[in-house]
DNA sequence: CGCCAGATTGACACGGCTCAAGCGGTGTGG
DNA sequence: CCACACCGCTTGAGCCGTGTCAATCTGGCG
């Protein structure tokens, strides 16, 4: 949330944002990953619903990726530079991939959602070029990029899908390049929501949606590109005109045509129609504690 | 250049900017497509010179291609929304991905220079999300879309190449959307400049590069979501810092380490390794014109 | 019950946008 | 061969959307 440009003077006062790399989230100290029993782990996930794939395809992926694992919210899945040799599916909770500016500022060029890969790239590239970091508790598997290169080689169809699902985000990254250049903040957030409350799934019904939506005002702020103190009051802005409401992690959205307008909104982009209809998650999902991090150890 | 937020009200002056769609670029009379002779019209491209094609991929690449066609400039190559039935490669010249706002509002997704394929989502996606346009007369070679899915098919190599473009293409992006949420206006341009000169393939020598740039300055303003007049105001700052110049569409940046350190360049998310070295264009290209559009009818 | 992350508020500053001319070069029609 | 027409580049004045800085409030958790 912090702008480059800006120098990064008051290194005093305690709660003050800092430079990321510095700890403005808190480092981390166990990654705390516990297995946890599964049958089908990757059932609920995007490049398993893709309509690229054969039943044949499908069984093999399963087969290839490890069980579930729970990792802690704050916790870094992939760090910028460093050697990366698993693709990461987020089964449950919220991620972001970030990167980060010589001034300190953040950026995140996707949320990742359950059911998303959270780092396609590493498929054929070695040292990520951004990190990928949990925002929630959340539930993980694991596909060795070794096993997924061999797979993609056999199999035109998964070697499809992966390249379908890197479209997407291609297509989705261009669509937050068109927000963060061109929109004004009220509508950043408005193409923002409307994004999201399809990418989870969420069930639409009489122009309302509600859907879990853990992220902070200042992880939002790092989304369009703005500062958490102006997403906070452009958030005013949606809320007293009715359109919005945040209730314990519950977004809802009440007029969601509205929205669509304003945020300038197509959902052509998202290519929802590749995908088998992902049911939506509970709406309370007690594995989502935006796990508040314990103070310095 | 406009932002979406700024009613347009001003439909009276005559050389004001106006929406996009209203025809502020000139609308396109005649394609112009004429064929030239050649014989390896992939060589040069960044596809053919990856790492992941066996010199039989690439032997049967060159065969599903179409041979080259010229394209004047301002011409639409794909139109969002509409069918796209192939891939584009520019040979020559330079594009742009572009995709517009409501408010009439226009931001470049991508800068297309020779070398680069225009429209991968094309091999799965049939409505493409935003519209490729040339900048420049150009030269181009297509390459059927069915054709490229059964090369793919068949060939994991050529498979792996087009993810491979797509992902490099994500980290482009992904540092463009960085650029535009959290950088000033002249670490805009720095970085996006230290890109370009890599992206061309321009030799560098001491500290100081040359190459082919033309882009109007408000088309730089598309690509980095600022206006015309503030990429000029910016761009005097850094030619009153000795740091670039353009003369005749031929940008010299005079002192790359610096010009790297104000953008926060880093280019390891080109993953130029991963490409042949490509030999830079002859300086002045006479195929390059801007060609200036005539006016109406 | 105290702590702390996150949400909220207010006062103020500034980067970048808007509006409006003006300038120089270059194809083009007369 | 000249005179427009027109594109792209410049410049100046003024404004406003967002950022900055600094408190304060609030609810959940240990």
């Amino acid at each position: 949330m912090l702008r480059s440009q800006q120098t990064c003077r008051s290194a005093s006062v305690l709660y003050r944002p800092e430079p990321f790399h510095l700890g403005k989230w808190p480092t981390v100290r166990s990654c705390a990953i516990k297995r946890v029993s599964d049958d089908e782990p990757l059932k609920c996930t995007r490049l398993w619903n893709s309509y690229y794939l054969s039943s044949e395809e499908r069984r093999a992926l399963q087969q290839a990726v490890t069980s579930r694992r729970s990792v802690n919210a704050h916790v870094d899945l992939v760090s910028e530079g460093e050697l990366a040799d698993s693709l990461l599916f987020i089964v449950e909770g919220w991620a972001c991939r970030y990167a980060t500016t010589i001034g300190g500022g953040r950026h995140f060029s996707a949320l990742l959602v359950p059911g998303d890969l959270c780092n396609l790239e590493a498929l054929l590239i070695d040292r990520p070029d951004c990190g990928v970091r949990t925002m929630t508790a959340a539930t993980i598997v694991a596909l060795p990029r070794e096993l997924a290169l061999a797979l993609a080689t056999q199999h035109s169809g998964i070697a499809r899908a992966f390249t379908w699902l890197a479209l997407v985000e291609n297509a989705i990254l261009a669509k937050w390049a068109l927000s963060l250049g061109r929109r004004s903040a009220k509508e950043k957030l408005a193409h923002l929501f409307c994004e999201l409350s399809l990418r989870v799934g969420a069930q639409e019904r009489e122009y309302e949606v509600s859907f879990n939506f853990p992220p902070t005002q200042e992880q939002i702020a790092d989304a369009v590109g703005l500062t958490a103190v102006h997403v906070n009051r452009t958030m005013q802005v949606l809320r007293a005109e009715g359109l919005v409401a945040i209730a314990s992690r519950i977004m809802t959205l009440s007029d969601v045509p509205r929205l669509r307008q304003i945020g300038g909104f197509d959902p052509g982009y998202l290519h929802l129609d590749r995908v088998r209809a992902n049911t939506q998650p509970p709406l309370v999902n007690p594995n989502y504690p935006r796990s508040r991090s314990r103070r310095g150890s």
